[in-house]
DNA sequence: GCGACAG
DNA sequence: ATCTTGTCGC
């Protein structure tokens, strides 16, 4: 398994944290279509932590987005490169993330993270990050709806409702599930939001979370445990 | 000014 | 994120 350092010149301050991420808003891009769903490779990406150690194991598991079946896999092992602030979580995870995306064999093809991608105070969540960094298409889709508002979307799944912020649509409301809590799917780099919500869509047929981020989760914790033990 | 707040 | 038993349900 990869060991990741934490870069030279890593923020280390929020102030030094947030004009990293006004810096990188300037190259996103969020008008292209991005591949479309059930087609190509699927990449899910999350991290898991042990503080006490000060370690971080991040995964990265591609699966084929016709049938979700696992085309390959990899981890690596970090050291913790900043505090948990929210709207900075990006600070936290990236370092290991992208040793992991680099060690798979193959390309990635589109990455879905744990987390927001435009949905995020400042615009730049974690999703948008990574893909800037990559130059990568990604998006976000995140448990919770952190400080934005939405209505309840349909009982049905598929049923989808504006996430707001003030008047701004940052992402949608998503049910993958009938009747259970939905998802919170927003744009990351170089995928519209409609066809980030198709394919969180396409990775849910049992699930509320994406396959991807179910495969990323469990692997990143058993791998932290086995770096841990 | 004080909390709340993705993971 | 993480700390944690049993329990209800497919």
């Amino acid at each position: 398994m990869t060991t990741v350092r934490i870069p030279a010149g890593w923020p280390a301050t929020e102030e030094q944290a947030r004009a990293v991420q006004d810096e990188l808003r300037e190259r996103v891009v969020t008008d292209e279509p991005g591949p479309p769903p059930r087609t190509g490779q699927v990449t899910g990406v999350d991290v898991a932590y042990d503080d006490e150690r000060d370690v971080v194991v991040a995964a990265a598991v591609v699966l084929d987005a016709a049938d979700l079946t696992v085309v390959a896999e990899a981890t690596a092992v970090g050291t913790v490169s900043f505090p948990y602030v929210p709207g900075l979580l990006a600070f936290r995870e990236i370092p290991t993330v992208l040793a992991a995306l680099d060690a798979l064999p193959c390309r990635p093809g589109l990455v879905v993270c744990d987390g927001y991608g435009l949905a995020h105070p400042r615009r730049f969540g974690l999703a948008s990050h990574l893909g800037v960094l990559t130059g990568l298409p990604t998006i976000g889709v995140a448990k919770n709806p952190f400080t934005f508002t939405y209505d309840d979307p349909g009982i049905p799944r598929g049923s989808v409702s504006p996430l707001r912020a003030d008047a701004d649509e940052v992402g949608r409301a998503l049910r993958t599930r009938e009747g259970v809590k939905p998802v919170f799917v927003s744009v990351g780099h170089r995928v519209t939001l409609d066809n980030a919500c198709a394919h969180a869509l396409a990775l849910t047929p049992e699930y509320r979370l994406p396959e991807t981020t179910r495969r990323a989760d469990a692997l990143c914790r058993r791998a932290l445990r086995e770096a841990t033990a």
